[in-house]
RNA sequence: GCUCGUGUAGCUCAGUGGUAGAGCACUCCCUUGGUAAGGGAGAGGUCGUCGGUUCAAUCCCGACCACGAGCUCCA
């Protein structure tokens, strides 16, 4: 057979032959570098027989980032062997170790294990020394494939996963093994690729956790062990990665949430309720005020609606019976069920219908601070992040079909300028799709609702020149969606927001409006929420910022820090005079020295540090110190306020 | 919800089968110092909750509650 080089060259090879085997007859130099091969520009290892006519390029030590993936799927073989090694030094007899799946994810691998007693974390250190001397070992890795029947009697008896697994896989495909070593050493079910030698593994790994994990993903399924690890081509690499994990455990919002005093969570209030503390709550409602600007600006008409209603509300709108496990659980009040709302769609459809309307009132665009219960699972709650009680920057917008694409564009204009606005630029869009064939149960038939409403949200993305993506099968039963998405700073995607397209539940409600031609047509819904819920917002902004917050939004612009006590007389005039410029500003008049309250502020990210002393009051002048940046000198008082107010004003 | 781990002062965390400690923060006193910690004293805890074992439990056991990691779920 041949294969093709990059440079087109062709190579005569027997049949069955392998990448290394090509490497060979290239050169022994290339050969001994090798690591791994692309063929077909898919990752191949240099074991695995190549296709006829397949483009080859075979991977060296040279660029050990191409083949990392090899190297972490055979690290997580390595770590299973490391297991056997370690729990048959502790007496367990190997067969009482069984195992999952082993496969490689992003930075690394992770490896699923039933063990008979767990191991604890303080004991991946022992485990991470054993698979670094069983990469000083060399191992050769080997392939080889198996009937069904042989692959079966390696595993029977002992290991009911393995069996599981071999059980489910398709005849046309033929089963591999790998091993490294001899047969005492490891050998598993896997369809590779690997590298040929564990010493070929770079020392640039690290194993991070241990957690249960359901076997294949299914609460109704045995838990195993799961043990994570990281693994790259270089040492920097792994620095970086190590770094943000670090930079990502300061950032955290739960952290600085408590270390800034912004929010708390209280074991009597109950779980995923949060408790908005003083200067949380500060922000929290400059965050609502500036949203209320901006959606009076377009368009946006303000309601209010209660946070309990009666279930019939919820048959009606199709969340009940269907959405119930999501909800709490109904209070009874005089014979009749009431349920905290999940959401505020249905009260603003019966708001919409509560008059009649033509089409000259379209597009009606409610928007209400909607505060929402949704009983989420207890694992599943984090923080501010997720929780069970959050108010959503909510709205809907009712329109004629005619006008979705408008709308549409002005949504995104929308997130557009608020985006803008708090400095997020690494975003973009996700156009979330039906999956008729899957899921006929959820999306229903194709049909022309589903076509002209994607239509119309693609061309609306399309004028806007924004930024999306396609997701098929994440749209809802009633419609398509249109998400946010967004890499948050330490490189962790996230989805804050959403849109959806409903062209169903208006029906449901019987909503109507007449149109030109004085007949009734039903509207369609844009559920929008910018910001998604406040709560969320919050905690990825605080994230975002690390707690530096820019000054139209820090609950504290400014702490005045004297030299010497003889200078507070100044500092509360200047304190006077700057809150009736309406800026928020302190006086730290406590006994320490000034490096120590100057600690305080900076510690407290206080935008700007006002030094005064003898200097200053002579001129009606501050010592401005700014947050993270340091000493800037003096600036006369008047110019330091007209500063605040222009960054203020221009939200930096 | 599930598995594992954790729960001691406002915060970060030591510690012990004989009812408890540090640092920071707080209060007071001394210090009046020019850009990231001056010194001293004091106050502060039902050791998550309830039950069990024990002469004795913060410590051992059980249940529950909460938090964390992961899994799962997400109209």
């Amino acid at each position: 057979m041949q294969v093709f080089l990059p440079d087109g060259k062709a190579l005569d090879l027997q049949n069955g032959a392998t990448a290394l085997d090509a490497a060979s007859l290239i050169g022994p130099k290339l050969a001994e570098q090798a690591i791994g091969a692309r063929a077909n520009g898919k990752l191949w290892d240099l074991l695995t027989p190549l296709p006829e006519g397949a483009k080859l390029e075979i991977l060296t030590t040279r660029k050990p980032a191409e083949a990392i993936d090899l190297m972490r799927h055979t690290l997580a073989h390595v770590m299973a062997q490391a297991i056997l090694e370690v729990y048959g030094s502790k007496g367990f007899a190997r067969d009482s170790i069984k195992m999952g799946v082993g496969p490689v994810i992003e930075n690394g691998f992770y490896y699923d294990f039933d063990l008979p007693e767990p191991l604890k974390f303080e004991e991946l250190e022992i485990l991470e020394n054993k698979m670094r001397e069983i990469i000083a070992r060399d191992l050769k890795l080997s392939r080889y494939e198996v009937t069904r029947e042989q692959a079966l009697a390696e595993f029977a008896g002992r290991d009911r996963y393995k069996t599981e697994l071999i059980e489910g896989l398709p005849d046309n495909e033929p089963m591999t093994f790998y091993r490294q070593g001899s047969e005492a050493d490891f050998t598993d079910l896997c369809r590779g690729p690997h590298i040929p030698r564990t010493g070929l593994i770079p020392p640039h790994f690290k194993l991070t956790a241990t957690s249960g994990a359901y076997w294949r993903g299914s609460e109704k399924n045995p838990m195993l062990q799961r043990i994570y690890g990281v693994a790259f081509a270089t040492a920097a690499e792994l620095e970086k990665y190590l770094w943000q994990q670090e930079e990502a455990k300061k950032r955290d919002h739960r952290k600085l949430g408590k270390d800034m005093d912004l929010f708390t969570f209280s074991d009597e209030v109950g779980q995923g309720l949060p408790l908005w503390l003083p200067k949380g709550a500060f922000i929290r409602k400059k965050l609502e005020d500036y949203m209320y600007e901006k959606e009076q600006e377009y368009g946006y008409d303000y309601v209010i609606s209660p946070h309990i209603t009666k279930e019939a509300l919820y048959h009606r709108s199709g969340h009940l019976p269907y959405y119930a496990d999501g909800m709490y659980a109904p209070i009874e009040i005089e014979g009749e069920n009431y349920y905290l709302k999940p959401m505020n769609c249905p009260h603003h459809h019966m708001i919409f219908a509560a008059r009649p309307k033509s089409y000259r009132d379209l597009p009606a665009r409610y928007a209400e601070f909607g505060t929402v219960y949704r009983f989420e699972l207890s694992g599943a709650l984090t923080g501010l992040a997720r929780v069970r009680g959050f108010t959503q920057n909510d709205a809907h917008i009712y329109c004629a079909k005619s006008q979705v694409k408008e709308e549409f564009i002005k949504v995104i204009k929308l997130f557009e300028e608020v985006y803008k606005d708090f400095g997020i630029s690494d975003y973009w869009f996700r156009l979330s799709l039906p999956d008729f064939e899957n899921n006929p149960e959820k999306f229903g038939e194709p049909g022309p609702n589903w076509d002209e409403s994607i239509a119309a949200i693609r061309a609306a993305l399309e004028e806007t020149g924004a930024q999306f993506v396609e997701g098929i099968g994440e749209a809802t039963f009633y419609g398509p969606k249109l998400d946010v998405q967004l890499r948050t700073v330490v490189g962790k995607e996230e989805s804050i927001a959403t849109n959806q397209l409903d062209f169903i539940v208006p029906s449901r409600f019987d909503l109507e409006f007449t149109n030109a031609n004085g007949e009734k047509e039903t509207p369609v819904v844009i559920h929008r929420a910018i910001m998604g819920s406040f709560d969320r917002f919050f905690a990825f902004y605080l994230e975002h910022t690390a707690g530096n917050f820019p000054v139209w939004l820090a609950p504290e612009q400014a702490r005045i820090i004297t030299i010497s006590d003889r200078h507070l007389d100044y500092a509360k005039q200047l304190e006077a005079q700057m809150k009736q410029q309406k800026l928020r500003v302190t006086v730290d008049s406590s006994s320490e020295r000034m490096q120590a309250k100057i600690r305080d502020a900076e510690i407290a990210k206080v935008p700007f540090i006002l030094i005064v002393g003898d200097k200053e009051i002579l001129e009606n002048a501050v010592s401005v110190r700014e947050h993270g940046k340091g000493d800037r000198g003096k600036v006369s008082t008047t110019s330091l306020m007209s500063e605040i107010h222009e960054r203020v004003e221009k939200r930096i």
